[in-house]
DNA sequence: CATAGTCCCGTAAACGTTTACGGTGGCCGA
DNA sequence: TCGGCCACCGTAAACGTTTACGGGACTATG
């Protein structure tokens, strides 16, 4: 005798009304609802998921899809770590548990994603490193299993996505720029095809329009995100003739690589050339300080787990006013490294 | 009609016969098999793994246990990422699906992993950021649970385990350091009790005995095994009067932040102290170039997973002659970084 | 022809849940 | 007294598999 019937025989009492009574039904008299998770601890009893999944057809499981080509993260170690950290504590208030599938840079995304759905793995999805089309949006909404993307995609079926403030960082970036008789400006992406590159480059032209400058094809500067790519997009600019006098780093790691290659050559952020990028964790160990912005990444995952939930019908009742689309709010936090201004 | 049932039903044959057919078993006429596979791919039949799962008593899941507060490698961004590669492809001929279980850093994670276990998520899994006494061994061998480990402990349950070479790799460091005239030299170890810092202060001042030396405790540094880390090591270095001449520094990363540091003080890695490190994809963009261990992570994830898969029943006759425990050796790359010598 | 053996297949139970349905007993109002 | 309602509970089916068991058809052997 295992399981529900094994406390159910030892209560005397039907396997029913032991299943109700630790599922919070209603129909039971709370004082058999006591015994009954008393009896539960006591023998130790935990449910059995699969008996329970192939009943009902859920697994209560999410799975919050990552890309080990993009080294996990194409944003520093620890942007993933934080924004996961948010997301596992509104899960665990449901009894959702959250698990992160880690597609292999070797591996096609969308045939992975196709494998995971199969499987029947996941009550639903997270979907990070978004690209500027993304064919897994289709699949999963062909498929109804809800989901939910970190990064916006030319790709609309109508799911929910969040996304960094792209609009508002590029412009007050540029406009802080220019208002230091910047006119050259660089900007960088990463080198695939993420929707988030698009985005910046394309929101820094129209910020730079407003002033009535244009973005030098030229000046942008396409790289890994990581620390090498920085690195590499210093070494870049080192070599040309006209240089732009200040930079946009759109991703957080790359500011380490950026700086290192820039001091080799004897150049200093914020003297030779103004450099706006984004914090991090690493970011504050760079010398001369960094102006960039910062968000909190834990309320970037709390913020994209609700929005799953919203729209899962199990679930939406508890987040009845969820903005389903939302851009993240960043804060500029000012350093030393845009120090340096033209004279106008 | 679903699942088996309307497979069986479409060919005009037993379920009975249509699940021995897919799952290979011996006892079926090659001449049906042939039909039945023909009709799972038409009709798009996928198991449905709850069924399975409750039949079978197993979820064909393996977990690998990672921690975020290490961020999530504590190696380096890629350092995980690449083994958990090497672990996917193993168990992707097995039909078994790897995911990755993020414990935050806020969470403890024997808790979380009794969570994990109680649900009986996975068949068997990896654990890393071994602890030196390390509660999550006995845990899971108690409840039978097949595991191994990224990592020795001093606790042992018998469980199969994969390390670094920390003997090789101090000697090997110790002896080319002393042999270039080095008397004092320093060692990084993690600040946490990660057993990785242990082992490798043991077997560097093992190594320095050998040569009649002695491993002064203020040599050796603590440090979170990141680039801040690495950055925090140079500072305490430079306030120090009787600086070392040589340094070995275990984890990846923080050679980039002791980079840093050192530069900022106008110091250079090879001129003025000799550095020998671990290589990254990210410290090939050091300057001057790194000498420092390196090892193939693939091929790691490879036998870690083969380990583990050595010891489930199910699956050790494909891996009859693996070794449970094994020291995975590593190359020295040599480069400019531990050019500095002293007058003997 | 009888017997044993082999190959293949069908039947049905079992895994641990959830839940629709119906039933029992008590209470209340007419 | 009786019908109806309510609160609570028991029964049993269902979810989709796997697998032990047995049986039928055929072949080989005596």
């Amino acid at each position: 005798m295992t399981g529900i019937r094994r406390l159910a025989q030892h209560l005397d009492i039907s396997i029913g009304t032991v299943s109700r009574a630790l599922n919070g039904r209603p129909d039971v008299n709370e004082e058999t609802r006591r015994k009954v998770l008393e009896a539960a601890t006591e023998l130790g009893y935990v449910p059995n998921q699969s008996g329970r999944s192939l009943r009902q057809g859920t697994t209560n499981i999410i799975g919050f899809m990552m890309q080990t080509g993009t080294e996990i993260t194409g944003q520093g170690d620890t942007f993933f770590m934080s924004v996961f950290d948010g997301v596992q504590t509104v899960f665990a208030r449901h009894h959702l548990d959250l698990v992160a599938l880690l597609c292999s840079s070797e591996e096609d995304p969308d045939d992975y994603l196709r494998r995971v759905v199969a499987r029947g793995f996941a009550d639903g999805l997270i979907l990070s490193a978004t690209q500027r089309h993304d064919p897994r949006f289709e699949f999963l909404a062909t498929r109804k299993i809800p989901f939910v993307t970190l990064g916006r995609s030319l790709t609309d079926v109508g799911q929910p996505w969040l996304d960094l403030d792209f609009e508002g960082m590029a412009q007050t970036s540029i406009d802080r720029l220019v208002a230091k008789g910047h006119r050259r400006i660089a900007v960088t992406r990463p080198h695939d095809d993420v929707n988030l590159g698009h985005l910046f480059v394309d929101q820094s032209a129209k910020a730079l329009a407003a002033h009535g400058l244009a973005l030098d094809p030229g000046l942008i500067f396409s790289s890994k995100p990581n620390e090498a790519g920085g690195y590499h997009v210093a070494q870049q600019l080192l070599t040309m003739k006209d240089r732009p006098t200040a930079i946009l780093l759109v991703n957080e790691t790359i500011a380490i690589g950026f700086y290192r290659g820039l001091s080799e050559a004897g150049l200093k952020p914020g003297r030779d050339i103004a450099v706006i990028g984004r914090q991090s964790p690493q970011s504050h160990f760079l010398s001369p300080s960094l102006t960039g912005f910062t968000l909190s990444r834990r309320d970037l995952g709390i913020a994209l787990a609700e929005a799953l939930l919203a729209t899962m019908p199990a679930f939406s009742h508890f987040y009845p006013d969820v903005e389903p689309r939302k851009v993240w709010p960043e804060d500029l936090v000012e350093g030393e490294s845009d120090a340096f201004s033209l004279p106008t």
